[in-house]
DNA sequence: CGCATCATTGAAGCCCTTCAAGACTTGTGG
DNA sequence: CCACAAGTCTTGAAGGGCTTCAATGATGCG
């Protein structure tokens, strides 16, 4: 089956298929042959660890449901998001080929989780060649992203920071089908990610309240103007590889010089 | 030919063939096929640009010698170094998969850069099974080299993140035989990489010389202090896979669980 | 209800930035 | 060989953004 239960009980587009459409895949036999190795799908609650440091499970790891995080802890206790995982990406496509003992992935809202078992896949992507690239941009992709963090991070005051890490959010969800302008993390979520104390991440998002961009109710963050926050966060989507900029490359590299 | 003619007239082991056995490729019939494709030597000197931002070349590009940077510009006019490359690294892994407008690749040294053409790559790749994860787990050292970077600037204070990048170039440079103390890299270079300001890294790298880590030296970085450097940093080379590290990993890959 | 987690607000202080001016090095042309 | 320019490095001073500490309020769950 291509669908999945949605939570009004209608079929929805599998996440995995949204995710190997965003990457360029467009073979629908392809995408499904890797939709039929998930196996054991688990549900992990909010705050729980998905796949823990030090650990080498024989597996690949694939989000289906809720928001899930690679983080590394820090000797002060603190932690450092590196990545959110959506629906639909792979957890830990490092692992495998150059595992890293420091990163853990944790479960940022309830989550569900399905396993590929790497046995499995290493047969699949022989018969499908166009898999294999699939993941490869899968990869680089995050790559990417990661690039884009540290630029952000490192160079923006607090504000654009903040802002940029909902404008990936909210840019990623809506990618996948998720329009909702709640983003359902909580501010220490945000400090981490954003690399910035838990008490300053408060009068960040209440300055984005007063100024319209945020709901003004207390609890959770909802996007109200989402205009005005992907231009404080001065947001240039281009690096997260969305399909309108994968065609628009397409046309690039047909013209590619040597 | 496996050798290069170094300095002293004596052959050397060729960058590239090093940089393949700390990613595990331990085939010299192997690691020689990707050498044979190396096209059109070309020297670039100190400041020029390698690969433009926005360009698209139909071949893959290896730094043969010297220091190169993958960079971003900024609107402000700054830039963000996202990546060091050290003889023997490709230069851009990415752009062909994923590529990326934004990020330019300049020479920080004088540079002597060689080519690889895709299409040879491709009908190399498919002859020798075992380059393809070669380039792989190049492309993943990348990303946690990113990460690494991410955590040290945005969590750490200056010193600690200056003394990281000198740390991250003093060890990948001794990964292929380079144990020369002396970086021959700007104090703008290394603002540009660790996201501080000029002026602030004069002052840490007079803290440094005043430690006694750096030469006195008012011209260059010159490390005198090795292990107080990287006790400083708080520096664990395990994140740049070296052959060391690998040989760990494989051992624990064996015992991956199900 | 009591407890744990999360959010908020104030106050003090430090780290780094920007601005500004000068010293030193290097390379180039007169 | 000197003069000059361009690039790099150095040092001082002022200011701002973020951190830490600390205490209180709000929310949700057993």
């Amino acid at each position: 089956m291509t669908g999945l239960a949605g939570p009004s009980g209608v079929d929805v587009v599998h996440p995995v298929i949204w995710k190997l459409r965003s990457l360029g895949l467009e073979s629908e036999a392809e995408s499904q042959a890797l939709l039929e190795l998930l196996k054991r799908r688990v549900s992990v609650s909010r705050g729980k660890e998905i796949i823990g440091a030090g650990t080498y499970p024989a597996h690949l790891t694939v989000l289906l449901d809720g928001i899930a995080c690679s983080h590394e802890r820090l000797e002060d206790g603190g932690r450092q998001i590196h990545a959110f995982h959506c629906p639909g990406d792979f957890c830990d496509l490092h692992r495998d080929i150059l595992p890293n003992d420091a990163i853990a992935v944790a479960a940022l809202t309830d989550c569900l989780v399905g396993t590929i078992r790497y046995r499995d896949l290493d047969r699949t992507l022989e018969q499908h060649p166009k898999l294999g690239p699939a993941l490869w941009r899968a990869a680089m992709l995050e790559g990417s992203i990661s690039r884009e963090r540290l630029l952000k991070v490192s160079r923006q005051p607090a504000l654009q920071r903040v802002a940029h890490v909902l404008c990936e959010l909210l840019t990623r969800r809506e990618a996948i089908g998720i329009n909702d302008p709640v983003i359902p993390l909580s501010q220490i979520d945000l400090g981490d990610a954003a690399a910035l104390s838990v008490v300053h991440i408060t009068r960040i998002v209440h300055g984005l309240r007063t100024l319209g961009v945020l709901s003004p109710d207390s609890r959770g963050i909802e996007v109200t103007d989402r205009e005005q926050l992907l231009q404080l966060a001065n947001f240039d989507a281009h690096y997260l590889n969305m399909p309108e900029a994968l065609s628009h490359w397409r046309a690039d590299v047909d013209g590619r010089f040597d």
